[in-house]
RNA sequence: GCGAUCGUAGCUCAGUUGGUUAGAGCGCCGGUUUGUGGUACCGGAGGUCGGGGGUUCGAGACCCCUCGAUCGCCCCA
């Protein structure tokens, strides 16, 4: 328990260590690796921008802006916000960079996010999204191939029992087609709604869609289908998006009331979401999603920017590192410990020389130990883990003695360094 | 914003219907044993029982407030 007058963390912040740091990286890694393979260019953003940025770029109606974000004055009274997404910035840069001039723009990026919510298991004020956009492609194939990352980041890291879920929520037209469709059906039995379905159908009649409520859910079912309103070009759209991931192996599920909250968003809708009953699903609780983007061809010119297409996705850090498993601490390969107090310095350059032995990337893992008597210094080496354990001690005549204990009867690669490697001294 | 559960050593937790100096395991420190050795045994340090107020002869236990955590609802970019 901490001291009072110890400083508590923040709210919904983490201190993330051990089994739970080495997944988190464990994702980015895996992460960064595969969006090189599809050449995703890295962006390095800020962390927090102009109010503006987002608040045009989700709407300024909703409660996701009034309520949601994390915003400040600065000292020149203007306010700011630190980033809830990285799509609004990303196209800020966009427009305010001229990487027009790169389009179409693929680029990758991760780091904290920030959104004024109660915190939940999978679900924290600041959190951590893994992030990718194609900006300037119209072309279906860029759905595609920005899904097939998707996949293939969620398969390397391992995780099991997880489905794309896609949906399509057409262009404009059929989006408010839809929409209207909707109202007058839920508009017919609103009685028999929840009440906070009730409310939705005035602000966000969608999002009735996926209601957890069972007075909801039983009119779900046979409300109007997205389907019954696409134009042409928005099911062709679809169509090829559909026909592109399977051409690319890429497993999916149609997901008829999977919906966007936000209006900018247009065709292809997506989540990865973990089956129901399977481990994943048990693993996350009640925030299941964990992967999830979409089609935003109408964000750019609610910054002020020309008509652009674009599709991103987002998927959280913690939520994946919850799937992925142990990931344990890298194997130590050796532990060197003074026995005596004066062969502390032998034990310094020993480590040193052991950890950049063979040049970057190729350095023994090392610890040394030089505290405690002398039995609790090998006692510590013995717990530590370590392939091999190297021994120092200074003789009353000054010379060095060393010893190497190799664990289960391995061949010694220190004692192979040791002969080459580091002043001769003499062996015990 | 709303609701439920919880808050005792560094960590995981016991603490009976309120009753003397608040316990265990692990970890940490020291010692004995062992004697090229991760063992076993002994000992030690470490707690304003989240904080404040109240009830009571007496509160870690009961009541109120507050802070925090966890999980869920709303929302989900």
């Amino acid at each position: 328990m901490a001291k009072p007058n110890t400083p508590q963390a923040i709210r919904g912040t983490q201190d993330i260590f051990g089994a739970d740091a080495e997944a988190f990286a464990f994702v980015v890694e895996t992460f960064e690796r595969v969006r090189k393979l599809y050449r995703f260019r890295r962006v390095e953003m800020p962390v927090f921008e102009k109010t503006d940025v987002f608040s045009r770029a989700i709407g300024e109606t909703t409660d996701v802006v009034s309520k949601e974000m994390y915003s400040f004055l600065d000292r020149g009274d203007e306010s700011l916000t630190l980033r809830p997404e990285f799509t609004a910035g990303i196209a800020r840069a966009y427009l305010t960079n001229g990487w027009q001039q790169h389009a179409p723009l693929k680029v990758a990026t991760h780091g904290p996010l920030f959104r004024y919510e109660r915190p939940q298991k999978g679900r924290y004020r600041q959190f951590h999204q893994i992030d990718a956009e194609i900006i300037g492609a119209a072309e279906p194939q860029a759905d595609v191939e920005l899904l097939a990352m998707a996949d293939q980041v969620i398969r390397e890291l391992g995780i099991e029992g997880v489905t794309l879920h896609l949906n399509t929520l057409g262009d404009g037209d059929s989006r408010d087609a839809w929409r209207a469709a909707l109202v007058g059906y839920f508009g017919a039995v609103r009685g028999e709604l929840s009440e906070d379905s009730q409310e939705r159908l005035e602000k966000n009649p969608l999002r009735i869609l996926d209601s957890k409520d069972p007075r909801d859910r039983k009119f779900v079912a046979d409300a109007p289908k997205i389907d019954a309103f696409l134009s042409d070009e928005a099911r062709a759209f679809f169509d090829a998006v559909t026909s592109g991931l399977d051409a690319a192996g890429v497993k999916w599920a149609r997901a008829e009331s999977l919906v966007r909250g936000l209006d900018y968003y247009r065709h292809t809708a997506f989540e990865f979401v973990p089956d129901e009953g399977s481990a994943a699903a048990a693993a996350l609780g009640s925030q299941s999603t964990i992967l999830g983007g979409g089609r935003y061809d109408g964000l750019m010119e609610s910054l002020g920017g020309a008509p652009t297409p674009a599709v991103g996705w987002a998927a959280g850090i913690e939520r994946l590192a919850m799937l992925v498993g142990e990931v344990g601490d890298d194997q130590l390969d050796v532990v060197v410990f003074a026995e005596n107090d004066e062969a502390i310095p032998y034990c310094i350059d020993l480590v040193t020389k052991l950890r950049v032995a063979g040049g970057p990337g190729d350095g023994f893992i090392a610890e040394m130990i030089v505290t405690g008597s002398p039995k609790k210094r090998f006692q510590k080496a013995s717990k530590a883990g370590a392939r091999e354990i190297v021994r120092l001690h200074v003789e009353d005549n000054g010379s060095l003695a060393y010893h190497v204990h190799v664990q289960n009867n391995e061949t010694s690669q220190v004692t192979d360094f040791l002969k080459h490697d580091w002043p001769p001294v003499q062996k015990s």
